[in-house]
DNA sequence: ACAAAAGTGTTGGAGATACACCCATGA
DNA sequence: TCATGGGTGTATCTCCAACACTTTTGT
């Protein structure tokens, strides 16, 4: 049984968007190969091959780019899949054909899962030609390869993380208030919070400061706002 | 810029040891090339290339086994280090032109952590020729490649999953008193725990049950002896 | 003045921490 | 009988959960 002579290494992205209306994952469209009927095209996780001299996390910020646009996401590595059957559907290993004029290989790749603010950045991706989509997290329907196990790793990931990382700003908008942070932990973590208590708990986070600036054009008590500010021992 | 036509992907494995003396690593020394002085062997950790079909855990239970005799030993996937350089030194590239008839490529890792009884498996791995060794986890001196870079991330690792993972049982023989118990937790999280609160909280673990035996020949009141069962749920 | 979300404190219970003495065994 | 580690309970404190009304703005 040989070495594994040459064998292809991705990276894979799973990256959640949150604004007002929830959570979402970017999605690409596969293109093209729509003449049989076996391979309609499906969605799929941006990913793809990393180039030789460049480390993972720098393939995983360059393919985000390449395939969505997106520009300095917060990203971060979470697991390698390494299944030999990983890519094992028909129509999977036909479109890698498609569009890689490369021998069909087994392919490793390390999943990242990555967070943006939709406020933020939402205007560029659906600006972007090749089908980009926010896809409701609780509606992505079947993806290519085994994508759809690499998402749910990932979210499960981001549930373990989201409290010890602080890594929940990523998902917000530079200022936020805190019924904001308090709705996203509540999608995240799937539970309801108290909203006295929650608030209790921000204030012992230094990282998080009022700014001396208010919610303006809502037709309510405008909130406070706060952002994120990274501890600076 | 080409994409990896073909990269070398491979597993190392961090195997931590227990037993009453303190926590130790696996590692293996370098065989050959001693004939140069600037090439003097080294010690590592035991990893190698992955076979074609074969999964990455597989390949980490495999890995193990050739280089250790160690078999069925409790592995997890921790992370995947990708630098380009990582294996960048003259005399790794050299040891590894040594050992393998391949060309001297790039090689990305998946780093698992693995954990053992002393008291259980200790025997195996001295009886084997090629030099394994357990070594005391503070007294690692320099090792080939970037393995005290992946080592300290698996003792980061271990720390962070001992308490919620239910992994402490895997360092422990299978019976134990929870003395024990309390040593190792004190070891790997490097601080001192209250005997009495110690035991309550363990006293809640309903997969930690006591047994109908107690320690025998020792000079003192022997001690109630438990072992770990997996939740049946 | 009304609608809509922001903001704010107190209390009771559970869980964590701190702490010191008697017990069973082998030598 | 002595040395050695095994085993146990209580008081205090901190942390978490539950809970309802007043405030500020826009219309």
């Amino acid at each position: 049984m040989p070495a594994t002579q040459s064998l292809h290494l991705s990276v894979d992205c799973v990256v959640f968007g949150y604004n007002d209306s929830g959570l979402k994952v970017l999605l690409i469209n596969q293109k093209g190969l729509s003449t049989s009927p076996e391979t309609t095209p499906r969605s799929q996780l941006p990913g793809d091959l990393i180039l030789m001299n460049e480390g993972l996390d720098q393939a995983a910020q360059r393919v985000l780019f390449e395939l969505t646009q997106l520009e300095g996401v917060y990203l971060k590595q979470f697991k390698a899949f390494g299944d030999p059957n990983r890519v094992k559907e028909l129509k999977d290993r036909a479109w890698l054909q498609s569009v890689r004029n490369l021998p069909d290989q087994r392919v490793v790749t390390v999943g990242y899962y990555g967070l943006v603010s939709l406020q933020d950045y939402e205007p560029r991706p659906s600006s972007f030609a090749g089908g980009v989509q926010w896809s409701e997290l609780n509606e992505v329907g079947p993806l290519a390869f085994d994508h759809n196990s690499i998402l749910d790793e990932a979210f499960e990931t981001l549930q373990e993380q989201l409290e010890s990382q602080h890594i929940s700003f990523e998902l917000l908008p530079k200022k936020f208030t805190l019924t904001q942070l308090q709705a996203l932990y509540e999608i995240v973590l799937d539970k309801k919070l108290d909203k006295r208590n929650f608030r209790k708990n921000v204030k012992k986070m230094s990282h998080v400061v009022p700014l001396d600036e208010k919610q303006t054009g809502v037709m309510h008590k405008p909130a406070q706002l706060f952002s994120y500010e990274p501890q600076k021992d």
